[in-house]
DNA sequence: GATGAATGAGGGTTCATTCAT
DNA sequence: AATGAATGAACCCTCATTCAT
């Protein structure tokens, strides 16, 4: 059981995450102060330091959890056998997008490894883990999507697949709507590019099996 | 007619906008100091004052010109009646990849309007404009390539048109690959994207027209 | 009798000014955080401040024990009348130097109260006590090594002995190299200049008999 | 001829030096902060980093004059051949000292290199070469003085007269007396210091010699 | 028109120290 | 007796910007 103290210390903890999380994505990583945070925290900025190593350990404290929350949700809505892959593929697609524009241009250092270093390739591989897991899972029901076998061509369907994903992303990101309207109002079209690749991705195979 | 003052101003300014377009490009607004700038263009920092309110004064005046070079590109490519309407869509996507990765970051300044400033509306306009008059073309080339009516299902296939685009520059802007070598490796892919789009947008009309 | 309470807290204090001893030796009393004192002495870094008012009180609790083991092996060697009063002068001296260095910029503090507060005379008089009764030491084996009266040369002669052995510190103790290692090599070097001021030294007498 | 600005200039450069030069003799490189110099130096901290890129080396700035100043005036006395080598060696071991004492504990910095780092060869290079060739001099003056061979033994004396000079130069370097009042007090003792090593040296020689 | 000099605000980080427990 | 939490002061350094020339 947790003493007063400790929790009060992991309330502080969790402050600091919440306040660097908020204006890291409403900033970006760099335009933002330690003693920005803490201010926003409540508490002194040397504070900050008692529980992140440096600003960049914040960071990274930050954006797995995130992650790794993103990846189990969409897991899970790749194993719904109840729904066909083609659903689950839409699913896969807002989950993907809904989360990442909550978390607006967190987005930029989740998966652009904005502010990694080359020479500290540790906690960057956790991330890269992930989003190549994130993807790899994509690629995986899109397989299943149009019964094809896992070769070059499928490879590239993904990353096209992919690209779209975050090219909706990237124009979005930075509009100032709020999520829930702006999802309600561009849903359809995001699953509309999600059909047009589906039909565009089965067109293709079919000219290739006609070659 | 100019006085050799006047041409050596201009010269000064013209360094001054080069130099911070080559820095921006490769650094990020953010990460470029004026001294920086300065160095390059071979001037002293206090001298970037006389042509410009402040950094982001450069930045904007460095944008419409370069804005208005892509777009007349893209408007020449539209216009090349030799090229099947699919291969003019394929020449201004490849046109506009290589420009974004070649301004990388610039690119976020560009689209994503992130350092607009809201007390000067001007120029924040003026790039919009541009921004949505090589929408506009995109789309009228997409048109052209589809045969089909100027109608919401159109502005849509537009939309996903363009969010692959985009997907894609804001996948490969952080890499740091040099571009022409990038360009080499990834232009199969990108010309396949579109290729899937294209399918999938006929495949999509042709399953409108048989409901 | 102590308590088993009170022995802990011996202990524990114990520890400190062991861990701070060997820090500020190695270290020096700037480069040395109380944080680290606490963690190589297995407590919290509060803890120190339950035993010592602060840092400064800490290094003047600790210089003094020190000084006074020094002061006693020293006294010792002089008392020792096996031994020829030059083997002793060079016995003290081989000691004072291996002292000094092994407690390295500690030295500084010792003889040259770098860290000394205007306001806090007590433990300042103490060393310098300390001090005075070290150089009275080796003046008492100089006159026995020289067989001379107690007068203003003898004095002096103290003086230029005890210039030899800080500068044969001051010149070393910034090296970067073992104690043992360092004593090894460099004790004949020592020895010689030792040997050399008592030369000098009865050279003088000799020529001041002649005058 | 310089300009008005330039004298400015000149004359800030100068003060912030001469504080630099004051503070670090007097509380040592680590202990004086970049904003104690400016306020010193009547200007503001930033200005600082217009005339010396860091810390380090506006010490480095500061060292080398002084220290090349030191070297040619001890070359200049080494060269008097109106003066008996002895004397000569006295007046070196005079104006050194002297030198030493002005510059207070900067004397640390010159000859133990405290602050210099590993990895940054060039700048402590400079300084080394400078030391070396000071105490080259000094052997010089030495072997002149003895009439001696330039061996092993010549380098082992020189050591000891190194040391000598050292040892007066840290003991005397702490004290709060003005120069020219400790050196009026103090030089007899000075004095007789390098008599007695010279007496020393001649002694060992001839002992030698009867072996 | 052009520039070197100078600055205040602010960046990340470390530290000795105090407080509540 | 002992500790973890928390802080303010201070550290070195960089920046965009202004001023006098």
């Amino acid at each position: 059981m947790k003493s007063r103290q400790e929790q009060r210390s992991e309330e502080t903890k969790e402050q600091i995450l919440k306040a660097a999380g908020t204006l890291f994505a409403k900033k970006g990583f760099d335009s933002v102060s330690i003693r920005e945070i803490a201010k926003d925290a409540g508490c002194s900025h040397t504070t900050i330091y008692l529980y992140f190593k440096d600003k960049e350990a914040l960071l990274h404290q930050l954006s797995m959890p995130s992650l790794e929350r993103l990846y189990k949700q969409l897991l899970q809505i790749s194993l719904m056998d109840t729904l066909t892959p083609e659903a689950r593929l839409k699913g896969i697609s807002r989950e993907y997008i809904q989360f990442c524009l909550e978390n607006r241009n967190m987005f930029d250092v989740f998966f652009n490894a904005k502010s990694t270093r080359v020479d500290e390739l540790e906690p960057e591989l956790e991330i890269n883990k992930l989003r190549l897991e994130i993807f790899a899972l994509m690629k995986q029901v899109l397989q299943d999507c149009l019964s094809m076998p896992d070769d070059e061509l499928l490879l590239n369907f993904s990353r096209t697949f992919y690209y779209q994903l975050n090219g909706i992303l990237s124009t979005y990101s930075y509009l100032h709507e709020s999520i829930p309207v702006l999802m309600k109002r561009l849903e359809p079209t995001f699953d509309l590019s999600v059909e047009i690749l589906i039909l565009g991705f089965k067109e293709k195979i079919s000219q290739k099996g006609n070659e």
